[in-house]
This record gives C-alpha cells, structure tokens and sequence, in this order.
DNA sequence: TATTGTTATACTCTATAACTATA
DNA sequence: TATAGTTATAGAGTATAACAATA
C-alpha cells in the first residue's frame, strides 16, 4: 500500500497533461474569483494580461501565448471593444489585426492584479516562493523542449525574425 | 494609479495558470494524435486513464480527478458505456454510479499506452528524466497546496469526507 | 502563391439550477 | 436533511474548412 505523495507518485500522477491540467484548476479556482467580479472569461483575462506588458500585439501572437483559436480570438476582440478595453492599431501590414490597451483596459488590468495579490501571496508563502520559481521555470522549459521537438527548426516564443512592419 | 511594482513575479511568462495551461497545450498536442486515432476525447482518456489503476470508482471520484463536472461525466459515462469499453459495478450505497473497465477498455488502454510510449521517451529524453520527475512532484504539491489553503480541514485527494461548499 | 484573419458550422465542454433517488 | 447523480439549458471554447484581403 504505497501511500502516494512524497514517495512514489501513482501511475495517474504520473501523467503531464493530467497532471497540468488537475494543478491549472486548482490554481485557477484559487484566482478565478477575481476575474468573475469583473466579468472577464479566462481567455478574455490572458489576452488582457498579455496586452498588459506590449505596446500592442497582433492576433496571431495573442493566440499563440493565450492558446486560443483565431475564430475565438475575432470573437475575444469583439467582447473586449465594445466593453472598451482594447482597441486596434494601425499596422504596416494590413493584414494583421493589431490591438492593445485602452487606458479602462489598463486600469482593469491593474485593479485584478491588485485585488488577486493577496492570494498569490498567500499561495507563495504556503508552496514556498522560490519552488514557485523552480516550477515556473520548468513549465516554460518544457514548453520550449516540446515545441523544439516538434519543430526544430524554429526559435520557441521568438518570432521576431522577418517580421514585417516591424520597427 | 498603475504602480507596476511587482515587476517580474508578475510578467505573463511567471502567471501560474496561464503557464500551466500554455505547458499543458504543449504536451498535450504531443499525445493526443494518440487519443484521437482511437476515437477517444481528451476527458474520455481521462476517465479510462483513471479507471486502469482502479478496480472500480464512482462517479464523484472520477470527476475529481479528472476535472470533468457531473453532468459530463454522464455523457462520458453513456458514450463510453455504448461502445463496450466501461461497465457499472453495482455498489452497496445505491446513489453511486461505479464503473469500470471492461476487458476491451482495458486492451485498449493498454494499446494507447504502447503507442505513445516512444513520444514519452523522447520528451523523457530532451528534457531529463529527473527533471520530468521534479516537474511533476512540484505540480502535485502545489495542487495540494492550494487544495489545503482553500479547505485547511480536508486531506487532499482524499474525499471521504463531508465536503460542503465545494464549487 | 502564401499569410492573416474572419465567417460558418458542428461539436464539446463549462457551469448552474432543478430534479430524482437514495441514505 | 444531506448526498449522488441525472436532466435541462445556456453559454463559451474547440476545431476545421472555406473565404476574403493583403503581401
């Protein structure tokens, strides 16, 4: 009868995805609350969160780093504009649909970050804030080893080579 | 006022969930060509995931551990139950649904399993076998961190007992 | 011709409430 | 009275193909 945590971890542990997905939902009961009362989504929080340190940024990038679909994108950009919260901006490329921040983007931005720190506070101190570190690390690590081995020929997360339009 | 003070803690790579979600995508677009060629949907590979190291669980169970809510798990539960790869155990407290693998489920458990053995080892490989453990500890942990911080009564992963307010 | 993004469509999952039945 | 699970329903995300505009 091996009992589980901190000897050997049963074979359902044992699983990546699984186990990314059990430790997501946790995380994100614990800091959901924060985004309800504001009537965000989930998706529509990350495309706020990374506008939130972009000047702007186009939609293929967005769904890159939020993992979402285009279709749910055009729709995601759609709810955010007419609450005011992004709004688009001109690119040399007519192609890409380019937006960022409004100000009342910014200022929701700043008020979830502000309302949710107490608990990422609290969850540091419980976990340990430099295993938190330890596994951030690895989380985007592993990320990068996956996307290398499926396609080792690009740069993970760097996609600044021949961008046009680009400053 | 936007006061960026927490500086990098905060940065869109460090978000907990959203880096889980994006290391999930990541990994789980490794396995799931296997899952798709057997016609299985993530959850439903859960849920036969889950039933192979058990004799038999119930319902309230399963979606624990899979993060699937009771109303799909029933829809789960009836597709999985049509095409012969889980069977209901009867149970002394007749309010649960227990089931478990049939033979076929399990064979078919077992043939996911061997066929996606070789992409498990590559990634095993690429990223350090000990490190994939860590990774995997720390997200565990931290699950039942977050577990305890948000119902310091209960025994993570151990619902046996009245748990009330659960949303 | 390739790329970016939108539209269209179908399906699944998410989430909640209301209901049944068991305990 | 509380718990386990199902049903019902609305909404959002997932996924693909087809299309338009632009490069």
């Amino acid at each position: 009868m091996p009992t589980p945590r901190n000897k050997a971890l049963r074979k359902f542990e044992k699983s990546l995805p699984i186990a990314l997905l059990r430790t997501r939902e946790a995380t994100t009961r614990l800091f959901k609350p924060f985004i309800d009362s504001h009537d965000l989504t989930m998706p529509q929080w990350r495309v706020l969160r990374a506008l939130a340190e972009a000047e702007a940024l186009d939609a293929k990038t967005l769904a890159e780093r939020c993992v979402i679909l285009p279709p749910s994108l055009t729709r995601i950009f759609r709810g955010l504009t007419q609450r005011g919260l992004i709004e688009q901006v001109q690119c040399t490329d007519a192609r890409r649909h380019m937006v960022r921040l409004t100000p009342e983007g910014m200022a929701l931005f700043e008020d979830v970050v502000q309302e949710s720190e107490p608990s990422y506070r609290q969850l540091a101190a419980a976990f340990g804030a430099e295993r938190l570190d330890t596994l951030l690390d690895l989380l985007n690590e592993l990320r990068d080893t996956v996307q290398t081995m499926q396609d080792p020929a690009e740069e993970p997360d760097v996609p600044l080579r021949k961008v046009a339009g680009l400053r």
